[in-house]
DNA sequence: ACAAGTCTTGAGAACGCTAACAAGATGCGC
DNA sequence: GCGCATCTTGTTAGCGTTCTCAAGACTTGT
């Protein structure tokens, strides 16, 4: 019943350390130009009434709103969550992106959008104008997609483009595909293999093209064939299914996969044990993303580990440090890791 | 450079539809007093010029802000996602909120907030005072905190507690955890099993107190002890460890195991595996979480399945559709369900 | 046809804060 | 000690929306 106390204003800290509001304002957004004196005895007065700004207030008045938007695709979220796919790409984004705007004062809001509507453009623009975001991340697919990123530049609002290594427009954060690609590649004809295939992800998200382009340049600077070897899903089971038996059939002396999901190499697992094939004695796999199941599959798979978090902590930080008129969008490149468990073995017929 | 096109105003659109700034700002909001016809009008001009109000503008002004807070416990948060445990409570949660919230125009913000920390009401009162939410998602184990409780009761913002069932302040929504404890005992009664072990939760976390309650109220129905059953851990692995040895330690004739996450249920499967236990035929084992790694083990778990983003929905609703002067928080019950797979079986020599 | 409603619209203030400017205080060079 | 630049503080005007209140237009009952 009792809507509680009124919430402290910036007015009542002023009166309280016989100041102007503005003084106040200068000494909560860490103004230059305040006597240290003064600047105690206000800091006191807003520790004593617990005064913090009003979001909104600062919004409003301010040229910043203090809010970083994460868009992520609707469909394939939703998708992941319901199928309990442990496809953690929220979790990581949020944290990364949380601490990270904590530590500097600004919140991150998630918005889920989808690619394929044609309602992209009204929902963006939506959220845009509702919250006013100093910044946004996008997140694959629409890291890529011209739309968003059109609207974004036309508006003038910052952004960053995690898994993409275009250069501009917006600061792009590739997670290192290709090199990831060539990483896993190269660990396995080192291992002795060399018929590798590959199942690449949907050719709307760059990061497949990349991928592919990695393992096709360890596959050549080894003299290897790419040819018959390179299979196309869209990251979910089934299609891990369809393409492991596709390059199983093409190729009877495959030793090797490479699938760019985990779910997909799932399939693979299952497809391997289907006919009969032990992983890792006469199939190697190793799959794309690292999430939490991979650890506790038989056997265990070795995964290339894509650090979400920590790329987009980085968005988050440049896009803050960001001055608005700096331009010269950067590419940036966080490296992906492999981590070997124990779906990956020397080549049959190499020990 | 070019800061973009000027947001679009209530006052433009009150220009162009030939109104005031009311009339737009009541057809806006649904409000119930305008003619069809000039209800239609304003309602083109908002169409034409992509009129979206400003959330900081709407907070400023009216009384309610469109922002629903949800509270996560940042310690455990962090740990899980650090270890990539798969725990998705955040994903769930999130989700869940994200939906239900823009469905009904508001947005969802998560913040992270620690429980052991003399910090809590300082953290939580600055996110509050700095959004000032309509209302706040608690998650265990700040559900039961009483200083988090007492600073929103005081504050007045409506608050609900997931994963608790003691009756006001806030709305309460509990995930049936005294049934789900039934639930599963009874189901590995019903296969023969007659030595059932428990591995509870915390203390701090009243579900763990409520599961256990479930467990004895089916032993007790078919009249079996619990004597010497019952071991803590803390929802972690290595806690899962210590407490399934100490139970298998205690009681060689012991056929089943509930453990009250899939964190601690694998540490039981370990452990039995390392004891030559084959776990469905020598012991059953039932986890709760159900999170998506339990379906990569070997043996799958079978699992309790607990709505988190269902109960998160309800929650978020509930705070939406309450009036400011409501009174009698209720007490929701949302259920849990048993997800049977491949490890509970009869109990052996039952066959 | 008139008084007493009810519906519909608008004008102005207010929300809490910061930007832009203004004014007083202080320091510096000579 | 004077003029000028710089530092420090205060004053005022919004930001975009909703709330409150008031006034005009339309009903309705008699």
């Amino acid at each position: 019943m009792a809507r509680g106390r009124k919430t402290v204003t910036i007015r009542e800290v002023a009166e309280d350390a016989g100041v102007s509001l503005q003084t106040v304002s200068r000494v909560v957004n860490g103004g230059p130009n305040v006597r240290p004196q003064l600047r105690d005895k206000v800091r006191a007065s807003i520790e004593r009434l617990g005064y913090v700004p009003s979001l909104a207030a600062q919004r409003m008045s301010g040229s910043r709103s203090y809010i970083i938007l994460a868009i992520n695709d609707r469909e394939r979220t939703l998708a992941d969550w319901r199928e309990r796919r442990g496809t953690d790409w929220v979790d990581q984004m949020l944290l990364g992106g949380i601490l990270t705007c904590s530590k500097h004062g600004y919140r991150m809001m998630v918005e889920l959008i989808d690619t394929h509507s044609d309602h992209v453009e009204r929902e963006l623009g939506a959220a845009i104008s509702a919250l006013q975001p100093d910044g946004v991340v996008l997140t694959p697919p629409h890291s890529e997609n011209r739309l968003i990123t059109g609207l974004l530049t036309e508006r003038g609002i910052p952004f960053a483009r995690i898994g993409s290594n275009t250069p501009g427009p917006g600061i792009a954060l590739t997670m290192g595909d290709e090199g990831a690609g060539h990483l896993a590649t190269s660990r396995l004809i080192e291992l002795g293999h060399r018929r590798i295939g590959m199942i690449a992800g949907p050719a709307q998200y760059s990061l497949s093209g990349w991928r592919i382009e990695g393992w096709k340049r360890a596959l050549a600077g080894h003299g290897l064939p790419a040819e018959g070897l390179l299979e196309t899903g869209d990251f979910g089971y089934e299609s891990g299914t369809r393409a492991a038996r596709a390059l199983l059939d093409r190729n009877p002396d495959l030793t090797a996969i490479i699938a760019s999901s985990d779910q997909m190499a799932l399939a693979a697992l299952e497809v391997a044990r289907d006919r009969g094939l032990s992983v890792p004695r006469d199939l190697s796999l190793i799959s794309f993303d690292n999430t939490p199941i991979v650890r506790f599959t038989n056997p265990p798979l070795s995964a290339i580990d894509q650090p979400i978090a920590e790329t987009v902590s980085r968005a988050v930080e440049q896009l803050i440090a960001r001055e608005p008129d700096d331009d010269g969008d950067p590419v940036i490149e966080v490296a992906a890791a492999l981590v070997e468990r124990s779906s990956t073995a020397p080549a049959p017929g190499t020990a």
